[in-house]
DNA sequence: CTGAAAGCGCTTACAG
DNA sequence: CTGAAAGCGCTTACAG
């Protein structure tokens, strides 16, 4: 029951129902125009041969596939909530999905893979695409709409208020009392990225603190590449009282650089991150992040990405979503300011 | 550049180019015998139009692709953990992974759903399959790999052993004290609801604690099934002093019922789950249950999909993963044993 | 009501 | 070294 030879194709139907393939197409397809006695025939031979069409060979051959498509080149916890909440969008909706990982690269980042794939799989086989994160401007012939865009991007996307939500960050350690705070950034050719790094500016910048380039450490948004930046700033004689990394996987390393070197959080150092992970709440001491509510992005970027493939969307194609500080217990007042 | 018109063709490439497809194809593939000048002008060609072949047709023609697929009804914490240790294992693997998700079932069981995407797919698109959860026994002309088979099922698998799961989990509660414990059971047809029940069944039976059938109440994996049974089990006079739900899922659902009827947990009822989903670390109190890896379920499925298309895999190919008993603020001695 | 034929975008023998 | 042709499994005008 396990292997069963060749797959079974509309030509073994049609054979065993003597009819023409033409015929079989009709009756699975339900169109109008065919006998009821030979609807029979073809329905008894397909159910004997446990005939399914070919998904491939169905979308090279219509325009319309009623299948949309997800790109993403890796499959964290981020990736996970971005499906669930696109699933739920799709919910009902008469469309399937399909998602496209690309298993070479898993984990790591590598220009113009969303490109390639999404190119791929546009030509026939989906009506549309969603893709996460990628690391450029994307085109396609079908619609496209981008979560967490890059840089500039003009295409459909959707995204979060990340200034706002790096801004109350910072705004929450100074309300703590750090002045030294360092930020561990992401990759820079991200929308995403670029604001969160404006948001710490700006807070600093509004709170008359300046701005120390040298607290500034240059991640990626992959949680190793957060290991030595981590080190490096709490290597230094006049370590920062605080650290904001712009990605949750990456605070989550910098809290283990911490613990590692033997400083407790938020005793000695204070640790936040951004997006709101599951781990987040799981980690010893909780992590203080900025929930972007990805189950969310995901949600409406597939509620988007339907309307604009049936041609019905109104209204603005680059949303941006609300974030919301969450204070857990990797952040308290710098020691200092408790006396010696 | 968002949208770009109709997608580029290998027809266009050769136009440009001054070539015909199939010498097009010869150098997208990398095939020998095309001379250095003829692969400079068409590797410009495409450059110059962003070509790139068509997933779809190329997999049409082609016998191997160098897909695998997935196949899920639903998109819940089980299945993004399964999809984690998934495309970890084919980290580096040459394949890559295409997951097909229905959405018009989003969430609910449907019977042949997972044999109909199967197929659909198996024909040409990819090389092997894995199945989650499936509802019946699957069969496919190409490799196929469950996760969670149906009972009975003799095709290729990876489950935990939830025997001796559920079996530690009475063992826990017997040695609390308890003596009436409830139980909501999993989807009948799948082998872990078999096996979870036949655990709690067994260990009573061993204990010598008599098996109450009423006690037993029938649910099916959907978190929500399980919210009139824990309902049911705890507006009894002689209500159990702990409810062993077949799944977290379930389990959760069960906290949320008795603490809406005013019951404190664990102090007047104790609860268990079984799989470990990150949500039940976060429950209040956390969720004691069984913790089966579902990271490891994909990982090990992944690994024996891909030596099955590869044509390598030795050894059994039902594989049982080990299970572990996660104790929890949810269970605790029942108040009858503390004395009035 | 039904079938023969063309074609979706590719790849692969087969000639040359 | 290169191209014309057949064919992967379907669907869709076009005839009849």
């Amino acid at each position: 029951m396990a292997e069963g030879g060749a797959p079974v194709t509309m030509s073994d139907v049609a054979r065993l129902a003597g009819v023409s393939t033409a015929t079989v197409s009709r009756v699975v397809n339900g169109r109008y125009g065919v006998s009821a006695s030979t609807i029979a025939q073809v329905r008894s031979a397909i159910e004997r041969l446990g005939y399914e069409s070919s998904l491939v060979a169905t979308s090279l051959r219509r325009s319309r596939t009623n299948v949309l498509g997800l790109v993403t080149h890796s499959f964290q916890s981020y990736t996970a909530e971005v499906l669930k909440g696109v699933m739920e969008a799709l919910s009902q909706s008469g469309f399937d999905l399909i998602i496209y990982a690309n298993s070479d690269l898993y984990g790591t980042y590598s220009e113009g893979w969303e490109q390639r794939h999404l190119t791929r799989l546009s030509g026939t086989l989906t009506d549309g695409c969603i893709v996460v994160t990628p690391w450029g401007e994307v085109r396609s012939s079908t619609p496209v709409v981008v979560i967490d865009p890059a840089r500039d991007s003009t295409v459909p996307s959707v995204t979060a208020d990340n200034l706002t939500g790096a801004t109350a960050v910072v705004e929450h350690l100074l309300g703590l009392g750090h002045r030294r705070i360092g930020f561990i950034a992401g990759r820079s050719n991200m929308a995403a990225a670029w604001s969160r790094e404006e948001g710490y500016r700006r807070a600093l910048a509004e709170a008359g603190v300046p701005v120390d380039p040298t607290l500034i450490g240059r991640g990626d948004f992959n949680p190793e590449s957060a290991v030595p930046l981590a080190r490096a700033l709490l290597d230094r004689a006049d370590r920062p009282t605080a650290i904001f990394a712009a990605s949750d996987g990456m605070a989550l390393k910098a809290l283990e650089v911490a613990k590692g070197m033997g400083l407790s959080v938020p005793g000695d150092l204070s640790v936040v991150g951004f997006d709101n992970i599951p781990e987040s709440a799981l980690a010893e001491p909780g992590l203080t992040t900025v929930d972007q509510s990805m189950y969310r992005l995901g949600y409406e970027a597939a509620r988007m990405l339907k309307s604009l493939v049936s041609g019905e969307w109104e209204g603005p194609t680059q949303v941006v979503l609300p974030t919301r500080l969450v204070v857990r217990g990797s952040t308290a007042a710098p020691k200092s300011l408790l006396g010696p």
